[in-house]
DNA sequence: GCAGGATAGCGTCGGGCATG
DNA sequence: CATGCCCGACGCTATCCTGC
């Protein structure tokens, strides 16, 4: 997927809430930019790190520009921050019929609500695939950006609302009908994906019931430059406590 | 008084609904 | 039918509140 803007180098300075960031750009001037990741980021916006903005004025608009990418600071590799793409990427490659697992659909709905269980209000997946066969698959879609020794965690924060996803896949699952996790990490330099045990428990077991309850997790890297994102290949999701 | 839990607000986008 | 307004979603953090 090429981008559609371009972007300038910045030297970040702070976060002074989870929307928006302070950098210093080329001229010396500090701007505000929108952070489209409203992840906790700790371990990717330190101070001094070179973040990547692209410019995007309009009237009504409190930021200046928007926070695309993110360096990691010994090696330069780029890291996307924007929660957006991975939903964008997934269906780019729904519609290029890149991913094996999700290659197999006569059509598909975006954002679609799940059947509701127990009466419960109903939270949303971010697609429906209807099967050769007339079967449903839903999809939830998740976006990774921390890595560590080369293996992605999620959830970078709690997500109340991520274990409750999984729950009502894998009642999905149960019911008979299929369910799939998609983890896009926004970055190549990960060979596998781990939930974040320690930090969010309860999310790391609701992906363990899910696995065994039958949702499919699947996971894929992506290659990030200045001008596109690229879904580089499927690296496994691994459930167990390490 | 203090610790821990609950909550609002931050910026943007897009869906849904109301109005013309 | 087209346009535009409003509100929900997103998670972190500061602040407020509750209960001991």
């Amino acid at each position: 997927m090429r981008f559609t803007f371009t972007t300038e180098p910045a030297r970040f300075i702070e976060r002074p809430n989870r929307y928006v960031i302070l950098a210093e750009i080329r001229s010396g001037v500090t701007v505000r930019a929108h952070c489209p990741d409203p992840g906790r980021l700790r371990e990717l916006l330190i101070p001094g790190a070179t973040v990547h903005l692209s410019s995007t004025p309009r009237e009504g608009r409190r930021t200046t520009h928007e926070l695309r990418f993110v360096e990691r600071p010994e090696t330069g590799l780029l890291i996307s921050l924007d929660s957006r793409l991975p939903n964008a990427l997934f269906r780019e490659a729904l519609d290029e019929r890149t991913l094996e697992p999700f290659s197999d659909w006569t059509a598909y709905e975006p954002e679609v609500f799940l059947p509701a269980s127990g009466g419960r209000i109903r939270s949303r997946a971010d697609f429906l695939l209807r099967g050769q066969d007339g079967a449903r698959t839903w999809v939830e879609v998740k976006s990774a950006t921390l890595v560590e020794d080369r293996c992605a965690y999620f959830p970078d924060a709690v997500t109340e609302r991520g274990r409750r996803h999984l729950e009502e896949l894998a009642a999905i699952a149960r019911s008979g009908e299929r369910a799939a996790v998609c983890f896009i990490v926004q970055r190549p330099d990960a060979d596998m994906l781990r939930p974040q045990w320690d930090r969010d428990p309860a999310f790391a077991e609701a992906l363990e019931e899910a696995e065994r309850a039958g949702v499919l997790l699947t996971a894929y890297n992506a290659d990030i430059t200045l001008s596109e994102a690229t879904l580089r290949r499927r690296i496994p999701v691994l459930t167990g406590r390490p």
